[in-house]
RNA sequence: GGGCUCAUAGCUCAGUUGGUUAGAGCGUUGCGUUGACAUCGCAAAGGUCAGUGGUUCAAGUCCACUUGGGCCCACCA
């Protein structure tokens, strides 16, 4: 006999007690096998500023319920974990360390800021691991990669390389997305655009010739006209017609800008003429490109004005921004302001309003690229689940623009772009130098004069080879040959842009292979209003605290149960009830299946057994359920429906075999065929529960006595199609169709347990009768009752109460008081529900099309539906006549 | 402007290729349960499946439009 088992499930002393077991028996750990096949995820790398919330729970659980189960159905299931470091997010969280003892990065210097993070690194980078650990991920954490490892680095500089010796990367001055504290250049992707209220301001700038006329230009940003290079109009505007060529000039700055004529230019839009300022607008950029104006830079990087701004010099842009409309309006050159509602790029890490600036950047070439990316995806080669993010990354790619690369940071990779300063004051070739190393010499002029490209690489840059630089390429080694192409990919939609488009181009150019063959694309958890979850909005739930209060499994369980595939999840921290009790219900019913075991009942082999012996419905019931069950939860998942693969295990072990089997064999509990069927199906179940509940189907299948091993280690329950029966499923439904009908109609009458009525069925059909009949202590003693006889066409008498079902009708004697008008109007009802549901079948059945169009077992159920539809209107009528 | 998505019970949501009487959890109400589990069981009430039109023998499911949310991309002087 096993140890008592406490009567609540405690998590707290399971999760890290088996956790800890399975880190120290390598069963994570996946082995490159002649015999099994592969099924590999690549972790998407949190970063190693990251912290736990619900977004990587609901993330990881999900392919920690796919590792587990592809383990346990025999592939050589690989979690490949690591950590991404994360360039600005990191060098920030550094940043702010060092704020506390009042010192800048830039005190340090270069190689000690790095030194620094990456101290900081060793001591805090390993939090989400850790984190990750708690939450039972099945990481093969000996296989842990960081995409600043040396040999990751590796990686990154030769695709650098290589990209640049295909000219798919280039050097330019572009307007790019600038944030002004991060002091870095940010993708598109990274600035991300939100709408706030601004204000419309109208400037006038007076004529060269005739100084008392003006032309009013529209503006958001007023601060930026100190570095207008020309006033665009729409060459078909009439009102500007007479002014294209003439010159302005440019209050404050007192500079000479020309009119221009472009038909790029929105006549209705504010007052139909734009400044152009070049080096601070994209769309101004292009302008300027085409009308070969001026580009003049009035800004620092930080975000303050420069000598080019004059007397603004020094002033934070918003400061200078008012400093001009004081001045403006003081010479009387500001006509209006208008409310007006814009949206602006805001940098995704510090949410500082982006800055258009025109700066030397580093660029790949996207084209070329995507061009087998949108292949592999049309073709099939790499599917979405769900489908419809196809067309989003479709859409993307076909619209693709160059890459920003470069950043002006200090953590991340460096470039491997060396100058030749001789060279380069030469002008001759730029003097740049591409390589892995800093050369000795310059290869052209042989100076030593050499220096490194300052700027590091986009963290992105090396996140989108982490489906193959994780396993050490350039190098060809036998895990790369064995996972690579990796099996899924699992994700949230915000990163297809960012990461899981550019791995599939990464895959593709590199390795000449998709990267991975599904991608699962879940959705965002948001609060239970819709919001995106934040620290900034407070409205967090915070997974570790919801494993404190209610157990990691009952945080899995829950948060699975509720994700449907690719469907935002709007979360409260109610919902981990359900996952708890769950857990719960599992606990106790093992716990009364122990209690009740005889060991040496377990051992006999199912499949044997049921050939050998006969079962009685109960048993070849439950078993039936189980495998239909099995049957689900495979093809579930193997669908990514991991929501309904988890709701359908959940009734099944609630509703089927707590509720009615485990009811239903406590009075033959201790029979051997019964012991072992209990413990049969539990044993299998709990398999079926353990990927999405690691830990409590550990704990209780330790307690089996004839436990072998992990959980972990077994095989999937194998599907034993000719055990399912849907006979007897049928025929045990009407069982607890008759035993609700009798509680029911006890309730109804509010007749207590004392009465113990004796019932009468009468039905429809024999064979049923005949089949029902050993069936009938079952439902004598679920429906507590004395006695229950069969009746052929009886007519309830006065004192009788009756309630109809399918094919049966029931008869108790009336103890309680009833009201008998109110069951004769509710026969009525029912009645013309009935009858109005015939017409209407009758009309379908009598309809050709129907007949000639719709399947046969389809005609055979509605003409059956119909046939018992009139049987149960018949017997109403026949009821509700006797009741008067 | 382009694309995606949602609208089903009081609340939060399932409903896989159209096909028995549209489901679950929570909440409400009633009844029950003192040897697995009150973190329990059984049941009831509660739905014109957003609206309109169409396709079909058959529509919550497919199509079109309308209304109202949400998201993404582009633009935004």
């Amino acid at each position: 006999m096993t140890e008592e088992l406490s009567k609540q499930y405690n998590p707290k002393e399971t999760e890290d007690k088996w956790y800890k077991v399975w880190e120290q028996n390598n069963l994570f750990s996946a082995k490159i096998s002649s015999s099994k096949p592969p099924y590999c995820i690549v972790i998407p790398p949190p970063n190693v500023t990251g912290i736990l919330h619900m977004g990587h729970a609901l993330n990881n659980t999900i392919q920690d319920i796919l590792i587990r189960y592809k383990r346990m159905r025999g592939f050589a299931s690989l979690w490949m974990p690591g950590t991404d470091h994360a360039g600005i997010a990191t060098q920030n969280v550094v940043e702010r360390s060092l704020a506390k003892e009042g010192l800048k990065r830039q005190d340090l210097g270069r190689e000690k800021f790095i030194e620094r993070v990456w101290t900081w690194k060793e001591e805090y980078g390993s939090t989400i691991i850790h984190q990750l650990k708690k939450l039972g991920c099945s990481c093969d954490w000996e296989r842990l990669r960081f995409t600043m490892d040396q040999d990751y680095s590796t990686a990154v500089t030769e695709v650098f390389i290589r990209l640049y010796e295909k000219k798919l990367i280039y050097q330019g001055s572009y307007i790019i997305n600038w944030c002004p504290r991060c002091q870095t250049a940010l993708s598109d992707e990274e600035a991300s655009h939100a709408e706030l209220q601004g204000n419309l301001y109208y400037l006038k700038y007076p004529l060269k010739d005739k100084p008392l006329e003006f032309l009013t230009v529209a503006t958001t940003r007023p601060e930026t006209m100190v570095g207008d290079t020309a006033v665009a109009v729409n060459p078909k505007d009439k009102r500007y017609k007479k002014y294209i060529g003439k010159i302005l000039i440019l209050p404050l700055i007192k500079r000479e800008i020309k009119i221009i004529a472009d038909p790029g230019v929105d006549m209705e839009f504010g007052t139909g003429a734009v400044k152009v300022t070049p080096a601070h607008d994209p769309n101004d950029y292009i302008l300027g490109k085409k009308h070969n104006l001026d580009f003049i830079n009035v800004m620092h990087p930080d975000g303050r004005m420069n000598e080019s701004a004059q007397k603004y010099s020094g002033l934070e842009r918003f400061k200078a921004r008012e400093a001009v409309l004081e001045d403006l309006k003081t010479l009387g050159l500001l006509e209006k302001i208008i409310p007006h509602r814009l949206s602006a790029g805001h940098c995704y890490r510090c949410h500082t309003i982006v800055e258009p600036y025109l700066s030397k950047q580093w660029f790949v070439k996207m084209k070329p690229l995507a061009k087998q990316a949108i292949e592999a995806v049309k073709k099939g080669e790499i599917k979405f689940y769900p489908e419809r993010w196809t067309k989003v990354y479709l859409n993307w790619m076909e619209n693709i623009q160059d890459w920003c690369i470069s950043r002006q940071i200090w953590w991340g990779h460096r470039i491997p772009v060396y100058y030749c300063r001789n060279c380069q004051t030469k002008n001759t070739a730029k003097g740049i130098i591409v390589s892995k190393t800093k050369p000795e010499k310059c290869p052209k002029c042989a100076s030593t004069d050499i220096f490194q490209e300052e700027d590091v690489l986009d963290t992105w840059f090396s996140s989108w080879l982490w489906p193959f630089a994780t396993f050490y390429w350039p190098k060809e080694n036998a895990d790369l040959k064995y996972f690579y192409p990796t099996s899924t990919l699992v994700t949230a939609p915000e990163i297809i842009f960012f990461w899981v488009a550019r791995m599939i181009m990464a895959g593709l150019e590199f390795k000449k292979k998709i990267p991975f063959k599904d991608v699962y694309i879940h959705g965002t958890v948001r609060d239970i209003e819709g919001k995106k979850m934040s620290k900034s909005l407070g409205n967090v739930i915070d997974p570790l605290e919801v494993i404190a209060e209610y157990g990691t499994d009952a945080l899995r369980f829950s948060l699975i149960s509720i994700t449907s595939q690719g469907q935002d999840v709007y979360l409260s921290k109610e919902r981990f009830e359900q996952g708890r009790n769950f857990a719960n219900k599992i606990w106790n019913a093992s716990r009364f299946i122990l209690m009740n075991l005889k060991p040496e009942n377990s051992n006999a082999d199912l499949c044997v057994s049921f050939k050998e012996e006969k079962f009685d419905i109960v048993n070849r019931w439950i078993i039936s359920r189980f495998y239909s069950t099995l049957k689900k939860t495979n093809e579930d998942l193997d669908a990514y429906r991991f929501n309904e693969a988890a709701n359908n295990l959940y009734s099944f072990f609630w509703h089927e075999f707590c509720d009615w089997y485990l009811e239903l064999i406590k009075p033959q509990i201790g029979q051997k065929q019964t012991q072992l069927i209990m413990y049969k199906v539990l044993e299998k179940t709990l398999r079926l529960i353990h990927p999405f509940m690691p830990f409590i189907s550990e704990e209780i299948w330790q307690r089996l006595p004839k436990a072998q091993g992990s959980i972990m280690q077994q095989n999937w329950p194998h599907l034993q199609a000719d055990l399912i029966n849907e006979d007897d499923e049928k025929q045990m439904q009407v069982v607890f169709d008759i035993i609700n009908a009798i509680r029911n109609m006890r309730s109804e009458m509010e007749l207590g347990l004392a009465s113990r009525p004796e019932i009468k069925l009468t039905f429809a059909d024999k064979s049923m009768e005949e089949s029902l009949r050993p069936l009938f202590s079952h439902i004598k003693n679920l429906a507590k009752l004395d006695q229950l006889s069969i009746a052929e066409n009886y007519l309830p008498q006065e004192n009788e109460y009756t309630s109809i079902l399918k094919n049966m009708h029931i008869v108790m004697p009336l103890k309680g008081i009833v009201n008998v008008a109110e069951q004769i109007n509710k026969n009525q009802v029912k009645i013309d529900k009935i009858k109005s549901e015939i017409k209407n079948k009758e009309i379908m059945l009598a309809n050709k099309n129907f007949l000639s169009r719709a399947p046969k077992e389809i005609i055979d159920a509605e003409k059956n539906k119909l046939k018992d539809m009139h049987e149960q209107a018949a017997k109403l009528e026949v009821i509700k006549n006797g009741l008067r």
